[in-house]
DNA sequence: CAGCGGCTGCGGCGATTTGCCGCGTTTGCC
DNA sequence: GGCAAACGCGGCAAATCGCCGCAGCCGCTG
């Protein structure tokens, strides 16, 4: 496989704090022909956006720190058309419903692989009536996703949201600090 | 409690297959102040919104047959100013970015009360400001009153929920036996 | 400045709960 | 009758939960 020619190559930028995840990701966009930067957190993507907007950005939502959400309005204010998709492992309906309200075109779990997140990005069509869903969510799904509602809600005060969900911080913590359950 | 003026109240179109929850959302929707017309299909939904584009409108996912996505575009067309709310026992991360792109203004998984309904659908824009509210159920209400609608679909079948729920029979049969939580 | 109250992360320990085996029984259907 | 599926339930190891305590980090206030 030989290298494009630059000039043809669209610039995308990719904001993941994980550095192999960030590498790995670069490398296979870049061999399907986009003109990849990375940034590991907020700051220097700003910066890099600032200095050449992206045509394409995949922004990483749980950067430490302030949430990859913030950087979509910075985006889409630098330049309208960029294409952003965003991409979590931590993802749930609610930051889904905001990302995409917020102008991101597309909404990933972790994990994604290239060719799904390419294939997220250059959708073209909002999907006619296609999907539909066989299933009802698991019990613990549903658990994760109501938390993360309630925690968005709370500003993402961990001991406020343990209140409100009349359960144990040191409970909520610990189910934070797993994967969001898949199915 | 009286009736508010009729006048006053802004339309509402409630669109659920589920005849009880239509009824028990509808009139919980009704003492919010709300002019509720339901429909337990979309063709109904789709005549009463022509007859009278509502301001604001409930959509149920997982209708008989076609699906209530379809719905959304149908009722921007109508009345561009409508706000929607996508209300689903089966959620997922699919369906809500495609229901938010498609102009929905809010996405949010059964079982929800008459209050979150109610506080998604004045949400104001995507903006940080978090407003209000009252308390969101705790997570063992809310895996109870899952369990239990996931039941209902299936006629009582346990061994059929639990499966479904990814969760183990045994399980299901001791949280069954025990009382519904309060909070 | 010290003090105070709140949030956070985290180790540890006993009390529950869960997952998973098994068993015997009932129901419905061919 | 045979069979497949669902049911209720006991038991036991493993996982989780509730709750303690601790230390660190703010932001406020006297």
């Amino acid at each position: 496989m030989d290298a494009p020619d630059l000039s043809d190559r669209s610039s995308l930028l990719l904001v993941d704090d994980d550095a192999t995840f960030c590498r790995v990701l670069g490398l296979a966009l870049g061999r399907r022909g986009f003109a990849v930067v990375t940034a590991r957190d907020n700051a220097t993507a700003r910066r890099l956006a600032t200095a050449d907007p992206p045509e394409y950005a995949v922004i990483d939502l749980n950067l430490a720190g302030d949430s990859g959400l913030l950087l979509i309005p910075e985006l889409l204010a630098l330049e309208p058309a960029t294409r952003i998709l965003v991409l979590t492992g931590y993802a749930s309906i609610a930051t889904a419903v905001t990302a995409i309200k917020l102008g991101a075109i597309n909404y990933l779990p972790k994990p994604a692989n290239a060719d799904q997140v390419v294939a997220a990005l250059v959708a073209t069509t909002d999907d006619p009536a296609v999907p539909l869903n066989p299933r009802p969510l698991s019990v613990n799904r549903l658990e994760w996703e109501h938390i993360q509602r309630v925690l968005r809600d709370n500003d993402g005060n961990i001991s406020a949201t343990a209140r409100q969900l009349n359960m144990h911080r040191r409970t909520l913590q610990r189910k934070l600090a797993k994967r969001p359950v898949r199915s």
